[in-house]
DNA sequence: GAGTGGTCTAGACCACCAG
DNA sequence: TGGTGGTCTAGACCACTCC
């Protein structure tokens, strides 16, 4: 018997996502049995007292990551082999809470905070002048314990309230958090796929042999309050042999 | 004044789809101008004779494909910028469309249809018997006449109304056209990304050097006549200094 | 305060699948 | 025939923005 925790708590999040969230830990528990069936909307709805629109829209997303499977005329089944440590790209996370959504423990090493001017690379990904002042952050990401990436990441200082806004960032922060506290919330991100060899310095961060492939992820950061400009750009090597990256692609 | 088109003819399609359509049309007609404001939900629910929560699906389809903006309290308004052409991998696409999107010509050398039984290894992507009879296709993308992708794809063979059905595969045909002939249309693709290394086969084939740089991407292809089994799996193999891969992240 | 989008509800009706 | 998911409706209430 299926303990479904009967109602939700009230939280900061809407009901929808705290009813995604209630359902992908219970299956992902196990307290859901891969395979078994769910008990119908109507009822499933009654169950955790919300309406079954809202139930829906919140198995639709469960859906869409593979770890429900609808079945017209039948029922709504637990996938039968859930899909393993992933990183679904199409909904833009944190990279914490990606790692967390797969029940592991994301962590942080290395984390610098430094004020730079920008390269003419640089400039050009940022579409910045040549020598603007950015800030630079660079951090490795860790999942229970073992790195999984390693990130360079660079905000004009112009876009900030003051220079020295992130200064004080710290190895528990989230960057997108601490960008939408100063009206720079990131809502699309353009990701540039690289495949890549990891130096020797690169190869020490991810813990792993010079020379292994590694995938880089450009990503260009967009916020709705400045339109035509990229609040961030990022480069993110990530060791595949830790994590995987996937995306789902509809037709 | 807008002609919004009264109520929405009867079709095939759902009354969300329509609804989606029709705007869509508006808004590349330029029916309704770059960056005016949309009537209120409630009004043009009236107005098109459908209910609101239809008509907000319909919208939030459209503001995720950047044509329109939402600002909470103030209305709903036309990009002012027209969308970006994004050929990125958020939408599934054959490789000939996503070439051709880049203004380049598309072509095929190197291809080859065999019969082959499943390995251990390609059992398992496929959700299939070890040893289950496959077709394997093998081809080379080029784009202008550079190589610009390896394929290697595998369809089990008792998806297949005949086991010869894909035997008179050509050059120029298009795979997801001849999956769809036969009831096999591929609405959704899983794909993994995976960072590699030329060898020296994958070397000849995308005329590079051998130690190369390349980004595999593995696909899981399913269809919604069959829910649960893969029907296509393939190995891509990019040559990205030709290619470019990028992808759009919302949140 | 007036108007907007954001969220959630209750319930109807249909198409599909299994016994 | 009975139960399931798929679709659509009507309307309530809230949060936010702007005047």
């Amino acid at each position: 018997m299926t303990d479904w925790g009967i109602r939700l708590a009230a939280e900061k999040q809407g009901l929808e996502d705290r009813t995604v969230t209630r359902l992908r830990s219970l299956i992902r528990e196990g307290q859901i049995a891969p395979g078994e069936q769910l008990p119908s909307e109507p009822e499933l709805a009654r169950i955790l007292g919300i309406s079954r629109p809202t139930l829906r829209s919140a198995i639709s997303e469960l859906v869409a990551d593979q770890l429900l499977v609808r079945r017209r005329g039948v029922g709504t089944f637990v996938a039968s082999s859930p899909p393993a440590l992933s990183h679904g790209f199409e909904h833009l996370r944190g990279s914490a809470e990606s790692i967390e959504l797969n029940g592991q423990a994301a962590g942080t090493t290395d984390l610098e905070v430094r004020h730079e001017s920008a390269t003419p690379e640089l400039a050009e990904c940022l579409g910045a002048e040549e020598g603007a002042a950015v800030v630079r952050i660079t951090r490795t990401r860790t999942a229970d314990g073992a790195p999984v990436m390693y990130a360079e990441e660079w905000i004009p200082e112009d876009l900030l309230p003051e220079r020295t806004s992130l200064d004080d960032f710290g190895f528990d922060d989230s960057l997108y958090a601490r960008l939408a506290d100063v009206q720079l919330t990131v809502r699309r991100v353009v990701a540039r796929f690289v495949p890549t060899l990891a130096d020797d310095d690169l190869a020490k961060r991810l813990d792993t042999a010079v020379g292994t492939p590694v995938l880089l992820l450009e990503q260009r950061h967009y916020s709705d309050s400045e339109t035509d400009r990229v609040v961030m750009f990022s480069n993110n090597y990530h060791n595949t042999q830790r994590i995987d990256l996937h995306t789902v692609r509809r037709g």
